[in-house]
DNA sequence: GATTTAAACGGACAATTGTCCGGTAAAGTT
DNA sequence: AACTTTACCGGACAATTGTCCGTTTAAATC
């Protein structure tokens, strides 16, 4: 009784699956591409498709894999150069590097945003290592913020996953859209935002 | 050439498959229900439902209709009563509506927003009217609190539509199930975070 | 009330998503 | 190397979503 380890075509095939759809997504867009398309095009059958895959979602998530590893070590670089910053400062660079992503991978973002329900634990943003790295970066620079004298202790796990919701690419593109703010505008105004918490006026 | 008003049949469409849906929904949730059973039960053609109803999350949107002016209509209600207590209070006010509201129509909410993509305008929450209204109420409350000396000026309307994309169903949920807390504890949560715009305190 | 107009109808059709199951072949066993 | 096990394969199938188009009929005009 041994643990079998994944079979070597079980292995093609998932790069074959990923190379496939990049192609095609490049070509065509995401939403355009169906499922079947995908299969199709690899020369796979549907059913070897779902098994690696719930849904495109979930196949946008591991798309965007590489992208978020490469995201999450230019803002740890980031940290890293800029540890003696005040908070307010390293926040702000998470923001601008959250922004950036969305505008150049925003159609994968979207396809794989859109498919989550909230139950299916597989393709859940929430459970990627990109939002868990988002959230504990985020969570440890609030702490630092908030570690004075609030009588009413912030819960930054928490504020950290509001931070990250109101980030989301809708949001994002509904703002951008709607009220015609340029990229740089939306930053600043999300970095006012959310380092009120560090560098806050007494109001009223 | 005169504007022709809507038809009665097409009234009476409307209202059947309002009724018929709600009945649906209420037999077996919102998610295994699908447009066809409901065009089928409702005894008209696939066509007639999907020319008054983009998709379904367009239906739901509808069907939040009446909730959302009796929810507006609290909210306006309290506002009014609580005018005189300080703005960081009337933000907790609308912030425990909302959370109840999620509360009681989850289903519904989730089904529509699960649908909206980013183009297509028919059936997109941020132009439903609820939008608007929670924005602008929030916006009018967040300049009160910020009308005092900040030299950086906060975008209220961009921190109003910050806050709603915070307390979005999916993140909500997700917090509530992942981290165990209560409903009451989000409130809470919610509360302190928003409000910390208005009784900050020095940090660093 | 007959005629014209075009909004509305609905069933059939096309496309996409998601699942089943008999068969295949790779990994472990002797 | 032959055998056993079982993860994996893939095409066919079912369900759901979304669209087309010839026909109907309510409303405006006469």
């Amino acid at each position: 009784m041994s643990i079998r380890r994944e079979r070597k075509d079980a292995l093609e095939h998932r790069q074959l699956i990923l190379r496939t759809a990049h192609d095609l997504f490049s070509e065509h867009g995401v939403q355009p591409v169906s499922m079947h398309q995908i299969a199709k095009t690899a020369g796979i059958g549907q059913a070897t498709l779902y098994r690696r895959y719930a849904h495109k979602g979930d196949l946008c998530l591991d798309m965007l894999y590489d992208y978020s590893h490469q995201l999450m070590n230019q803002i740890n670089l980031f940290l890293e150069e800029h540890r003696n910053e005040p908070p307010a400062f390293r926040l702000g660079g998470i923001v601008d590097h959250w922004v950036d992503a969305i505008e150049e991978k925003a159609d994968l973002i979207i396809a794989m945003e859109s498919k989550m329900s909230c139950e299916d634990d597989r393709g859940n943003f929430f459970h990627s290592p990109m939002y868990r790295f988002f959230r504990d970066r985020m969570s440890e620079i609030l702490s630092e913020m908030l570690v004075s004298d609030s009588q009413q202790p912030i819960d930054t796990d928490f504020a950290a996953h509001s931070i990250i919701c109101s980030m989301s690419p809708i949001g994002y593109f509904h703002m951008k859209q709607e009220k015609g703010y340029t990229v740089e505008q939306i930053k600043l105004h999300f970095r006012r935002l959310f380092t009120f918490y560090a560098h806050p006026r007494m109001a009223q």
